[in-house]
DNA sequence: ATGATTCGTAGACAATGTCAAGTTGTACGG
DNA sequence: CCGTACAACTTGACATTGTCTACGAATCAT
């Protein structure tokens, strides 16, 4: 699939993704230019538009990648975890800070296309089905109850707050140094799974 | 302050700004144009810069102002309720729902001038003191315990997630129609709330 | 009155996104 | 093997953007 020509091929269109993924690694969405990345990948600026429809075609497969990335990594470890709160937070922002590049344009529905392109909305959903799952195992209880839709919502949020805080956020700089991001995460995921305790328990 | 000047003055320095947060609000902060802005507050193309350094200095005051403003709310329904968490995580997502245009960029540390502009600094640090009390109200326990960081941390992120998420990330599209954000958001607080009183329990 | 300062305008320049038109090379049907 | 078709890519052009410099007009201190 990836090389249709059994030619050589330089996978211009691999060039062009990773070319802008650093660039918004480093300086944000806002600072991706399509003439930057097609100097980067040393073509001619107008060479990127033969793989994308236009700078936000960009930006939409960057966030399909990223979601369906996403939900691998994430996938993995809910399955393979024995505390599965604690990990999954863990994984969702060590995802976040590994792939910033995709992180930021992620779930900027003003600019990723996710409403518009088709398969960035696939993934997306995927990605969210992931999360529901995760949700489920972490309080199976809740899950079922009136809380069915509160439940995840508090989960997701809970991870992307602190995944946004820490990347674009002032809540970095406030950290005392000898406190890891780890460490930080771990101690979040400790309190919110008392929570899930006690409302087990209360159903 | 408002106005230096004894004269009638139609001050143009809020002209801007407002265009610009209406811009923003709509189009988000990609979509700010210095000249689009001049257009809509209907003066030269050049009289920002009267006023503002340059687009990032825009931001910045933007930035400041949104802080400003946060921390304003913040502390009333801080000092007037009763049952603060829940009030203050409602106050968090609608201030950034209600003022769309300011919450897009005050937390994106790489566009706002957090870095280099000081009195975005000083404002962003008065939000961030704001909500360490509400921490140490919500849990005085905890608060000077080991999760003297990790309980604001929680608490700030947990509304910072649910409010981008509800903004620009997919959440509100998966929301079933008939349940409100402010339902949504009670019923986040109220599962947080468990959280807090299991933990006070523990210390 | 006069000079300085503030607020505003107009013009110019490089850089950007994107459209339109060429150029090259590879694939394939005859 | 030739020609046609098509894909990948280049070049050129154009409107629009951010921002620099230079200029006009009003306000103020002296």
């Amino acid at each position: 699939m990836t090389p249709p020509k059994s030619h050589e091929h330089p996978d211009v269109k691999r060039l062009v993704l990773d070319a802008a993924i650093e660039i918004i690694a480093v300086d944000g969405p806002d600072a991706l230019s399509m003439r930057e990345v097609a100097r980067r990948a040393d073509i001619s600026h107008q060479a990127p538009y033969h793989h994308f429809t236009d700078r936000a075609g960009i930006l939409a497969v960057i966030s399909e990648e990223g979601f369906r990335a996403f939900a691998a990594e994430f996938r993995t470890t809910l399955s393979s975890s024995s505390s599965p709160l604690t990990d999954c937070l863990r994984t969702y922002v060590r995802f976040a800070m590994e792939h910033k590049g995709h992180f930021r344009v992620m779930f900027r529905s003003d600019i990723c296309g996710v409403e518009t392109h088709e398969p960035t909305r696939a993934a997306a959903d995927e990605a969210f089905l992931a999360l529901l799952d995760f949700a489920a195992l972490v309080n199976p209880a809740a899950a079922q109850g009136p809380d069915a839709i509160a439940l995840p919502a508090l989960l997701w949020s809970q991870a992307h707050g602190l995944a946004t805080l820490l990347i674009d956020g002032p809540l970095r700089n406030k950290l005392p140094p000898e406190l890891t991001v780890d460490a930080l995460v771990d101690s979040v995921a400790a309190l919110v799974a008392r929570s899930m305790d006690t409302s087990a328990a209360a159903h």
